[in-house]
DNA sequence: TCAAAAGTGTTTAACGTACACCCATGT
DNA sequence: ACATGGGTGTACGTTAAACACTTTTGA
């Protein structure tokens, strides 16, 4: 699960573990996958459970099979990787099961298991999609400015953008609806609100469109 | 299992199923994953078990697992999509326990459980990959023409591409090593051979150089 | 001599990139 | 007044795309 908060810097909840093995240690959330359920099935609900949240990005990661990765038993993970937005919700990070938080995607702890390979896994993808697909929306408030998608894309991708070009390619792409509204509450000139434009976007697929950042 | 034939037709590779379910039925190769063994290793020993080859490119495609795709029991499946080169190599598609055959790709039969679906899934894949990455080659023969190599991305991508344009980028990317040989026995100018450097490739991938077709 | 592919440059339009200043707002 | 972001246009170099003819070889 990624989100991103308010300074703009991309975050990931992790887990502390009650039991062994790795007691105590933090983990990626997970669990088992039941009998009668589909494998995003097992997905959502692990989210449900760990966060209360429903309608959220959620796509398949890497399956991962090595054969000692669990010191128990042969277990094999099918991760999965989350989008969520920090700023709309309060995401609950805490159950009775398990002490859960969010950390700076580079102020992680040591992890469990291979969990530090399949974060690395789903960072390498998430930095690898936000380019060439709309998924950074969902990091993002349904109303957005400028420079928060602006933001968004410098702290995935790690590099500066070019105020006046990011706008340029954005607008030229079409995909934003310019609201009526403004920010408030701003310590600083109010700018535009924008919504992405989900219909739109669909439309210029069919015809060959293709998203790049 | 994909492979170009020499008449530049993408083809996959179905074998022929002997036992319930779906008995008769034509159905991607696999099997189940041992114990002892990771997903990869199982996906390389079916493989050779299939076609004998062992050196190939291999990828984990997707994992699939609603929860009905198999009549008999719960099965997941972890498939991985490989891509062989049919030229230097004669192939055999045939072992005691199954009848294999060779499949133009818009040529298939109808395919047993959800193995539709997944060859769907490993299309797109290619298609998406192929433009990103030098994963074209492993389709080709070690040395291999300009023409061959145009024809490779064409059948890939359904598109036609433009022989002066195309040579140029490729040209320009500078990753193609030129050899000392020409094509024999041709019907026409024999052209010159070239070679995939893939320590240039590693090189230049080290500074930032994106491959893009 | 024919068929099939080999090989080669130029022009044009579109796009990416670099770059600087004034504006509005809250503290 | 100051800090923070809001908002805007131009010029240049690079790249993508369109396009046609001559050459070589084996059948």
């Amino acid at each position: 699960m990624f989100g991103l908060d308010e300074q703009h810097a991309l975050k990931v909840m992790l887990i502390q573990r009650k039991l062994p093995p790795f007691a105590g240690e933090w983990a990626l959330p997970g669990g088992f996958v039941r009998l009668h359920e589909s494998l995003e099935d097992a997905a959502r609900r692990e989210l449900r459970e760990e966060t209360g949240l429903e309608r959220v990005f959620l796509e398949q990661l890497y399956t991962f099979g090595r054969v000692d990765r669990d010191p128990r038993d042969r277990v094999i993970t099918v991760a999965y990787y989350a989008l969520v937005n920090l700023r709309d919700y309060t995401v609950q990070a805490t159950t009775d099961a398990s002490q859960a938080a969010w950390f700076t995607i580079d102020d992680v702890p040591s992890l469990a298991f291979d969990h530090p390979y399949i974060l690395e896994t789903a960072l390498t993808r998430l930095r690898g999609k936000v380019r060439y697909g709309p998924i950074g929306f969902e990091l993002l408030p349904e109303k957005f400015t400028f420079f928060q998608l602006q933001k968004l894309y410098e702290t995935v991708l790690g590099i500066e953008l070019d105020k006046r070009n990011f706008r340029k390619k954005f607008l030229k792409m079409d995909l934003l609806q310019e609201l009526d509204e403004m920010q408030t509450n701003t310590p600083h000139r109010a700018a535009k609100l924008y919504r992405f434009d989900v219909e739109k976007y669909e439309a210029l697929k069919q015809q060959g469109f293709n998203f790049e950042v």
